[in-house]
RNA sequence: GGGCCCGUGGCAUAGCCUGGUUAUUGCGCCGCUCUGAUAAGGCGGAUAUCGCGUGUUCAAAUCACGCCGGGCCCA
């Protein structure tokens, strides 16, 4: 019977993944994995939501694989927890691609279409995408609490049929029943259960008592502001969103032109800009009241610019006078567009006038600012100041409204021409020309935006106190949310790295209001009533309350969710004047969707007990890019607002993905890989390892040959060593044991240490969410058993069986130890590649010591032993000795399989020496040679140099080390060398005064005389002795021979333990060697009979010339 | 203009908190080499004024200040 499965040492891993897949499916896995912890102490994780607006995409993977990685760990090490996954569902972004599938040009388009439908449209892109993204995660191997993707396809079918006919699916505790539209909206409920979606009811009340506890304290208010706009949405874009990803690299014509003064006849004001549109609504020009302006004469006329600007100016000009901006206020000029109704309307034609304002400057333009207080933010603030008009000339579409003549009727966007032709008429033109800028344009569908007056939504932030966080005082902070956050921030939460606290707090310092509304379709209904007749507005705080307000169209509203169109239509009645009032058509920012789910997916309003239990959450991972002031802002907003509390401890936060060139992945630069095709041809495992491997805070470069390196790093040597340890288990039918009385070798116990050392560093760096450092300790342990260990210890491996006790027995010490250590690094791996130690566990545990668990990630966390640091850094050190031995033999251009006499090595200390001789076996087995020993310092020493070491002699003897240095160095050499080297101090005098310089506190460097081949490193030293006796010689050509014979056997594709025969003529050295080493040569190549015959014949045949030598082999496989 | 991060061979990176005179590792390149687990591995070589400047110090990639450049976030 066979124990183990053979383990070939070439696999398919994505094959191999897609086993496990099934495996953990078939057998309930993750099942059993909730049900063996459920009574754990909690460990409390809150998803961010994903956007289920299309297929997950690779970048997606690197949060993913990290929440899964704590997920698998914490799960390892006992803890409860929720596994809910998150979709975000509502908003704009969703809105855009149904418009773009439907061919929609606008906001009319929708509303001709039908509301009702549009919105359905909505809820079915995110049920099949939702379903999607779950696909993906499961083969990424990310355990979530995963709806089954066939029932939100049959959901996403219904929805489109009928959403009130009724349905019934499997919930947590059965089956669950109601309308589909019901059904969808009870998503992620503890009814229904799976991933959270931001559209279910849950999630859309919660942030309703949010908005009543807010309007309580009197924080929401409608204000009336500039927005940047986009005319193609219909929309204002908030603050939050449009920063960063909202600008581009655009050029517009500019234009200069004059405003001819009133009561300057010839002279005019000279102004500049890159929005001709807003001329229509000019009221005023701005000058900087500090700044130097120029009155200067260009042929017939007069202008005014500022000083700085009189670059701009075309053709001769010359100065006449120079005033200040101070002087100039009050001047009142003629409008570019003066006889347009909306000009008379507003009572400013033929009144504007000049007004002084600190915020001018001279960077580009005149000096001179065009105002129109309702196309432009700042303008707009300081038309409050100065209390001028406001003309405000665009529809939400971007059309311009009555009132404007010509240009009514006409988009923003093709005005720019006409309004110069116009201009060039009235002889207003001074010059035009292409500009380039940074312009804010829309983040979802790159429209350019224009600023727009408009009625929008708000909460308070409070106001911003100039000083610093520390002097705010407590009564300052009662009324003033900014605060209270940051409040939190600074006392409750821990950031990874730690400046994200710093980027946190510097949002919240300097956040403006926030704006809570959308003039659009599908999101949140802000639930906010504001009475037509009055102005007073209320926030309905629960559906309940909403009911018992409700005085007409409940019955319309019954059986849907709090959507759009139906919740418009209930009617309550106002409370000041008792007529009715409706629902402001706005839908809310999506980021309340997002920020809510610390409350509504632990049931704050509906479970007050298992809130307790699971808030705050332990922690939150996103990456940086506008997470800060997006959920990780919002969560905190309105976890503040609530209870005054943070609502994560930990933030685990990383950067940016790229294409493996550094720049961004982009479908038309061909950089991009898509999620699916990386999971099918480099595998998840990989994946998840080149981001568990990466620093998180940078940016990281993802692609292809990445891959490989980290294949080849750790899968392909962890897989090898398996198939190693197994192929030779099962020629030796050996298996695990329970009872041990086990003579472990050096090598042994050094593995066993190193292992639980490296436990102990695995587990302190994911602690510390340092998954990087954790990684790079696993690739430094699998290259250490590898490497060293295996190396080391393959030959107890092939030991004939039998032969001995004490072979058996230092045999069996190998395989327990080779298997104690594959079966903690299964453990240890598991959390960052899943499948591979998954596939690992199966093979070497199931079916063998019945009570390990039946997957690998059942079991518990790896504990740390005994560490023995003083094992571990002597075999650091024989390391490095070992490698110098190397770097002699390379040196000496003498390659490994030729045998050597003896290598000798110079250390720095007793105890070295003792190390070096204790490991002799282990170092001559390397190094191939007959003898290692120490070198002898006075006979074989030529030279001698003295390095006082700065770290050791510095820090004693501060400024006096460069002249003790000095002295050191004028030593007699040779004689202080010996001293040091024999562990005595020697004494060194300077100005009178005497130091005694320990061993310790220098260097000695030595180079052996001639004779050897060595290398050096500081001071350690690695004499080779090259010659060749004829006795080496004819050993090393037995080793050619066999080594020969080996590739044959691999060629021929033989099992390590079929026997052969083999044939060989040779020249006549080689012959001798094989003569004197037929033993040898048998036992290492299986060979039965070894045979020189004239004509080698057999099955696999070769002639090889090297050296000197001729060599004609010939192997026949004889038995099995 | 403000906040945060970063600048190290051709490229990518470690070290910086806690200063020590020969700066880590990987990719790529060249040479050598090992292998009855290894699609690998090992040893060596070429390639770095550690962005620039000033300061602190016996000593600066490391600490401080200023500047330049890049990124993220805000104005």
């Amino acid at each position: 019977m066979e124990v183990f499965k053979p383990v070939p040492s070439q696999v398919d891993f994505v094959a191999q993944e897609k086993e496990m897949l099934k495996l953990w499916s078939d057998s309930q896995i993750f099942e059993k994995l909730k049900s063996l912890r459920a009574n754990g102490p909690i460990w409390s994780f809150l998803d961010g939501p994903i956007t289920a607006n299309n297929p997950m995409g690779i970048h997606h993977g690197w949060g993913r694989t990290y929440k899964d990685l704590y997920h698998r760990f914490k799960g390892m090490q006992g803890y409860h927890t929720r596994y809910q996954n998150g979709f975000d569902c509502q908003g704009l972004w969703v809105e855009v691609n149904v418009e773009r599938d439907l061919g929609f040009k606008g906001k009319q388009d929708i509303e001709a279409f039908g509301l009702e439908k549009f919105i359905i449209l909505c809820k079915q892109r995110v049920l099949k995408y939702a379903a999607i993204q779950m696909e993906q995660s499961v083969r990424l191997g990310y355990w979530m609490n995963w709806d089954n993707p066939e029932t939100l396809q049959k959901l996403h079918d219904a929805l489109g049929k009928n959403p009130l006919a009724e349905m019934t699916i499997e919930g947590v505790k059965g089956p669950v029943t109601g309308t589909v539209e019901q059904l969808v909206g009870k998503l992620g409920t503890p009814e229904v259960g799976g991933s959270y979606f931001t559209f279910s009811e849950e999630n859309n009340y919660t942030i309703w008592s949010m908005l009543k506890s807010c309007h309580d304290r009197g924080w929401i208010y409608k204000g009336r502001d500039v927005m940047p706009w986009c005319a193609r949405c219909g929309t204002g874009i908030s603050q939050h969103e449009i920063v960063t990803e909202g600008y581009r690299e655009l050029t517009h014509p500019s234009i200069t032109l004059r405003f001819p003064l009133v009561d300057r006849p010839g002279e005019s004001l000279l102004v500049w800009t890159t929005t001709p549109w807003t001329l229509s609504s000019n009221v005023a020009a701005a000058v900087g009241p500090d700044l130097t302006y120029a009155k200067v004469r260009q042929g017939e006329e007069i202008l005014y610019l500022s000083n700085k600007t009189l670059h701009m100016l075309k053709g001769d000009f010359q100065v006449e006078e120079e005033l200040l901006g101070l002087d100039m206020e009050g001047w009142v000029y003629h409008g570019p567009f003066d006889e347009l109704p909306a000009q008379k309307e507003h009572d400013v034609a033929g009144k504007h006038r000049v007004v002084a304002w600190d915020e001018v400057g001279e960077e580009e333009g005149t000096g001179i600012v065009h105002i129109a207080p309702g196309c432009g933010a700042e303008d707009f603030e300081l038309s409050k100041e100065l209390n001028l008009a406001v003309i405000a000339p665009l529809t939400e579409n971007g059309i311009f409204l009555d009132g404007f003549d010509w240009l009514t009727g006409m988009n923003v966007k093709e005005v720019a021409q006409p309004i110069f032709d116009n201009l060039r008429k009235k002889g207003l033109v001074y010059r035009i020309e292409d500009y380039t800028h940074r312009y804010p344009v829309c983040w979802r569908c790159q429209e350019e935006l224009v600023f727009r007056l408009v009625d929008e939504w708000f909460i308070s932030m409070g106001a911003k106190l100039d000083i610093p966080y520390e002097d705010v005082m407590e009564e300052q902070k009662e009324h003033n949310l900014r605060y209270q956050i940051m409040e939190v921030v600074t006392s409750d939460t821990n950031w990874y790295p730690s400046f994200g606290k710093d980027r946190e707090l510097d949002w919240l310092r300097n956040m403006d209001d926030w704006m809570i509304s959308k003039k659009r379709y599908w999101g949140l209904a802000l639930p906010i009533w504001e009475c037509s007749h009055c102005g007073h507005f209320e926030v309905i705080g629960s559906r309940d309350e909403l009911k018992k307000r409700a005085v007409a169209g409940w019955d319309a509203f019954e059986g849907h969710s709090p959507h759009r169109p139906f919740i418009d239509e209930i009617e309550i009645e106002c409370t000041e004047c008792k007529k009715r009032m409706k629902r402001i058509p706005d839908v809310g920012n999506p980021w309340l969707d997002a920020g809510i789910v610390a409350m509504s997916t632990m049931r704050y309003n509906s479970d007050r007990e298992y809130w307790n239990k699971w808030f705050p959450a332990d922690l939150i991972s996103e990456s940086f890019p506008g997470q800060f002031r997006n959920w990780f802002y919002s969560l905190l907003a309105m976890s503040t607002i609530l209870e005054r509390r943070a609502p994560f401890r930990d933030v685990f936060t990383y950067a940016t993905l790229n294409a493996e060139d550094g720049r961004p992945m982009h479908k038309s630069w061909g950089n991009m890989v898509e999620f699916d095709d990386a999971a099918d041809s480099m595998g998840v495992d990989v994946m998840r390892l080149i981001y568990c491997a990466h620093r998180p805070e940078k940016d990281l470069a993802f692609g292809y040959h990445r891959a490989d390196e980290v294949r080849r790093q750790f899968l392909i040597p962890l897989w090898n060593v398996y198939s190693f340890f197994v192929t030779y288990a099962l020629i030796d039918g050996w298996v695990p044991h329970k009872e041990r009385r086990l003579t472990l070798s050096l090598l042994d116990r050094w593995i066993l240490s190193r292992m639980n050392e490296f436990t102990r560093e695995v587990t302190d760096s994911l602690n510390a969410y340092e998954p990087d450092t954790a990684t790079a300790a696993i690739a430094r342990f699998i290259d250490h058993l590898s490497n060293w260990y295996l190396r080391r210890s393959r030959r107890r491996f092939w030991a004939e069986s039998g032969a001995s006790d004490d072979v058996d027995a230092d045999k069996n010490a190998a395989y327990d130890t080779l298997y104690r250590v594959l079966i903690t690094l299964s453990r240890l791996l598991a959390p960052f590649a899943p499948f591979v130690s998954e596939a690992m566990h199966q093979n070497l545990t199931q079916g063998v010591e019945t009570d390990t668990p039946e997957s690998v990630h059942l079991c518990d966390w790896p504990q740390s032993e005994s560490i023995d640091t003083k094992l571990n850094s002597e075999m650091e050190f024989i390391l490095r000795l070992v490698s110098l031995g190397h770097a002699a033999r390379n040196q000496a251009n003498c390659k490994l399989r030729q045998p050597l006499s003896e290598i000798a090595f110079a250390v720095t200390s007793d105890m070295e020496q003792e190390v070096v001789m204790r490991y002799k076996d282990v170092i001559a087995d390397e190094l191939n040679v007959k003898e290692v020993r120490l070198l002898d310092v006075t006979a074989e020493v030529i030279s001698y140099q003295l390095k006082p070491l700065p770290k050791q002699l510095g820090q004693k003897y501060g400024s006096r080390f460069p002249e003790l240095r000095k002295a050191i160095l004028q030593l007699d050499t040779r004689d202080a060398s010996t001293q040091f080297l024999n562990g005595n101090s020697v004494d060194v005098t300077l100005n009178g005064e005497k130091f005694s310089i320990l061993p310790e506190e220098v260097e000695v460097i030595v180079q052996a005389k001639k004779g050897f081949s060595t290398a050096s490193e500081g001071p350690y030293l690695a004499a080779l002795t090259t010659q060749v006796t004829h006795e080496l010689k004819l050993e090393g050509l037995a080793r050619e021979f066999v080594r020969r014979v080996q590739n044959l056997r691999k060629s021929a594709d033989l099992n390590v333990n079929d026997q052969i025969e083999i044939q060989y003529s040779s020249s006549k050295i080689m012959a001798e060697a094989v003569e004197n080493h037929q033993v040898y040569i048998s036992e290492e190549t299986l060979a039965e009979n070894l045979k020189q015959v004239q004509k080698p014949a057999g099955k696999f045949h070769e002639e090889y010339t090297f050296a000197d030598e001729k060599l004609v082999l010939a192997i026949t496989r004889i038995k099995s």
